[in-house]
RNA sequence: GGUCAGGUAGCUCAGUUGGUACGAGCGACCGCCUGAAAAGCGGUAGGUCGGCGGUUCGACCCCGCCCCUGACCA
């Protein structure tokens, strides 16, 4: 795990080869079908004959869902260590690393509820269902911030299909699969470079084309593929509503906020062993960590 | 050489009829996160208000000179 743009597919890739083990996406992007050049999917020849399991499963129409992630990773983890494969999960998405290996379960949801509670935040704000969240489960109401309608609206929805509280709790880190956990770590100007040349390399590899076809699809209308960096903003472009001057330079702004976000996610969960990402030894020293 | 506009937070700019800068957006830093997580939400730190002198009880706001930037005129 890491921050985007450190080095972990790669190392994924040195570390399934020295372990006799395949590659497991936990990246939500990636899930995508079509969505190749703007997530940094490695190509055929960059897996070095390693399989790659969760790539490409999701049509870009497709909202994406961690729980659902959770029932694909979970068997397919299973099986792989059955046949005595180990699994070497990359990625970015460190919720979606938590539902491969920790003890997280996700309530179920409902698309009507959903539907009409996302409608009323539309009209009224999360004001006034903050307010109910906070009758309904003052520890839920303690643990979101009342400007922020989209967990409030999932608080809300669990209440009312299960008729329990949400109590979203302090995130526990009991882990379901013993893992060794690493971490590729990038200084932060050096982070910031890297950034910008991949986003470059993307625009040369021809990301516009990319969106451009993936809009015959469906992207504009998928939930959460159009929101992905480099697609959300290459969609304005094509839009018409900014110059590929803007796109460029707003796709760098939000992935180097991004790669911030990711860094705070797993700098707090303590299991995470931090190499640097220049190490001439990067994979002996990961290996050596896992023992 | 002259005229005009402008020099306020790292950047782009608000603002004060003279009484401790209400600043804003972006950026930076830090954090939250259980069915959109490449999403969503928050917190904090930054300013001798271009320089020097003057007027005044008191100036970032008034006066003078100087420096810098831009436009225009010669």
């Amino acid at each position: 795990m890491g921050p985007t743009a450190a080095g972990k597919s790669d190392l994924a890739v040195d570390l399934a080869l020295r372990l006799g083990g395949e590659c497991v996406n936990t990246d939500s992007m990636q899930l995508y079908q079509g969505m190749d050049i703007g997530t940094a999917k490695l190509d055929l020849s960059e897996r070095r004959g390693v399989p790659h399991h969760l790539l490409d499963i999701w049509d870009v129409t497709r909202t994406a869902s961690v729980a659902e992630y959770q029932q694909l990773v979970r068997p397919l983890m299973d099986g792989m260590l059955a046949r005595g494969v180990v699994p070497v999960l990359v990625g970015g998405s460190g919720l979606y690393v938590r539902a491969a290996l920790d003890d997280l379960e996700f309530p179920g949801t409902d698309p009507d509820i959903r539907a009409r509670l996302e409608g009323e935040l539309e009209r009224t704000g999360p004001a006034p269902m903050y307010e109910r969240l906070r009758a309904q489960d003052p520890v839920a109401a303690e643990a979101i911030l009342p400007s922020n309608g989209r967990r409030i609206v999932r608080a809300l929805e669990v209440i009312e299909l299960s008729g329990r509280p949400f109590s979203a709790t302090m995130p526990s880190y009991d882990a379901l699969y013993p893992s060794v956990q690493i971490g590729v770590e990038v200084p932060r100007p050096e982070l910031d470079r890297r950034i910008e040349v991949r986003v470059e390399r993307m625009w040369a590899a021809g990301l516009v084309e990319e969106v451009r076809g993936l809009l015959g699809e469906g992207l504009a209308e998928g939930r959460t593929a159009s929101r992905a960096l480099g697609y959300a903003q290459v969609l304005r472009l094509l839009s018409g509503e900014w110059t590929e001057r803007q796109a460029f330079d707003e796709t760098v702004r939000a992935t180097r906020r991004f790669a911030r976000r990711q860094e705070s996610w797993f700098r707090r969960d303590p299991r995470v062993r931090w190499l640097p990402y220049d190490d001439p030894d990067l994979t002996d020293r990961a290996l050596a960590l896992a023992g």
